[in-house]
DNA sequence: GTTGTGCGAGAAATCGATTTCCCGCACCGT
DNA sequence: ACGGTGCGGGAAATCGATTTCTCGCACAAC
């Protein structure tokens, strides 16, 4: 591979101008600007970024922490984030956190390490890993889930709001004893939409009671689990509202399992999509998320603050749309 | 942050016996050894990686360039190389190309310059962007798609083997005039998963047409315009084998929309799976791929290639299994 | 006792780009 | 004509680690 230095000698220049003309930097003679083209050209030379990124102190990588690859709605996520990305000059680095705080961790001191340009980061829900990116001052974006105890710029999605529309849509439809499996007590979304689910309860004069509620683990097997938890319990509910699609797929396949209608047997309604979900049968009703737009939006908001590194955190919240389809109409 | 300088300062040593500490390269004082470890502790101190490789020339980034991480396919895939990769210290970053042979230029172009450990590749055809790598002696594996024209480490699937069970099937089953659905021209995996569709026909004395065939993209809208095409020309199949999971939904989506019965009126299988196929309705007969499987081989085949650059190319071949559910069960 | 051998550790070179610093030349004003 | 100003471009420092080179000391062999 050549350097900068080959260049420099084919062009008849120091490597200061080579530098110079690739990063038009500062004004050089046309006549020189041409000679390194050529050279350029002829070496079919490319800058070796490592070295570059040792000099400036920053790469052109961005490091996106995730819980799960497997899940759809964090890839969509991905893919916004990339676009941008891309477009931007930046690369992504994607980590799977599995929901593990350690691993979490190690990820953050890899970005740290790496001199990462920004971390886009949606947290198991200790605020002392985003903590110390910050410290070190690597611009992050918390996105999907909130963390609490940190100053950074958010991209989420309206919980609360959500998980109401969902569970007062069980509740017009007749349903009277409705269950809620959601997520991992410590990660925010969960507990946002319990509590959504909780108030809808309220509101229209129902009782809340933890005999209907499980925390899981944002999982199939998971959400499976806990659905045989609530059918195993004596006065089983006749709905179910799954804080995320692969619990809601994994309450599904236990009723039908256990040989229990849907919706007539029992209704279901999740957050978030699944891919196909008018395929499946029933078809699933959802709160759907505008997932990719999480992504594009995270993806904007950390290239600003990698430009404008002191403007003040901000947080974009962005609005669910409920779809009703068959798993929700009790006949 | 603490350079190496610093815990050399604070531990009366020179920089060189921190990095001989560090790297545990060569025999180096008890005493010293406890005192540089000390210091790197009070200090908090991380070796900054970019200078690292740097002066060794090399990273711990892998690049994974595929086609589309709304897929699947792809994603499950990934995570066999992500879990591999973490394992032997790599990071993974993930490159979409959408199919675009000068984006996938782009990836190589930039993995290069930034002097990537090793890349996997789902090349979308053209052998140059292999070969570029391959010259620059940066250790390439290909997964899932053939690269003709470069001698590589490769991982893939037996494709024809699977595409001809599935046509066998549809013809046991009583289809007589079974359409194929297959990917882009250039890409491996569809010419011979219509060759293994052409050659099952033959075998049974059936007749194959150019009016059965269609090449497609590999993506949910492209099995739908294709399906739609299909069905449009005189004299329509009544059964279809698609060569993707994507097409496979869109092609179902098709034969939903234009009200006619699967399995009855119209037979379809499909290669790899998609998720929850089993709770579609009918659910979808499909070619099991090994998706994790392919991405741990192709993670591991890298890791060793880069241990030992010089062993020769090695392709390995995973099976595929016939998943027979509802759609393709004639009456 | 002197020369040879080996090993531990510091000084300095190195990776390849960017960026600072400084010099020399041209042009302008007085 | 001479001093001041501006600017283009080269030399060298710099980023932070690794690695080579070299030196000095201790111990062994003759």
């Amino acid at each position: 591979m050549a350097t900068i230095y080959d260049v420099a000698q084919r062009a008849q220049v120091s490597p200061a101008t080579v530098s110079r003309v690739l990063n038009g930097r500062a004004s050089v003679d046309p006549d020189m600007v041409v000679r390194v083209q050529d050279a350029v050209r002829e070496l079919n030379y490319r800058p070796n970024s490592v070295a570059r990124n040792l000099r400036r102190s920053r790469t052109t990588l961005w490091t996106v922490i995730i819980s799960d690859v497997g899940n759809p709605f964090f890839t969509a996520m991905v893919r916004g984030v990339e676009d941008v990305a891309q477009r931007a000059g930046y690369s992504v680095v994607l980590c799977n956190s599995d929901e593990d705080p350690a691993k979490e961790a190690q990820y953050v001191t890899a970005a740290l390490q790496d001199q990462m340009a920004g971390v886009i980061i949606s947290s198991s829900g200790h605020a002392a890993n985003v903590n110390r990116l910050i410290e070190a001052g690597t611009p992050v974006v918390a996105i999907d889930r909130q963390i609490s105890g940190a100053n950074v710029d958010s991209v989420l999605v309206d919980n609360e709001h959500g998980a109401h529309m969902a569970t007062a849509h069980l509740l017009e439809r007749g349903y009277r004893r409705i269950a809620c499996i959601t997520g991992p007590r410590k990660v925010s979304t969960a507990a946002q939409r319990l509590r959504g689910y909780q108030q809808a309860l309220r509101e229209r004069g129902f009782a809340t009671s933890a005999a209907l509620v499980r925390y899981s683990d944002y999982r199939e097997e998971g959400g499976y689990a806990a659905m045989a938890s609530l059918l195993d319990a004596g006065d089983p509910p006749d709905a179910v509202f799954a804080a995320n699609n692969l619990m809601t797929v994994g309450a599904v396949e236990c009723v039908v399992d256990r040989g229990i209608a849907v919706p007539a047997g029992m209704g279901v309604i999740g957050f978030d999509d699944i891919p196909w979900a008018h395929l499946v049968r029933p078809s699933l009703s959802t709160v759907s998320q505008p997932t990719y737009e999480l992504g594009r939006t995270a993806a904007m908001l950390l290239a600003e603050r990698i430009t404008e590194p002191d403007r003040p955190a901000s947080t974009v919240t962005l609005q669910t749309t409920l779809k009703v389809r068959e798993s929700s109409l009790k006949p």
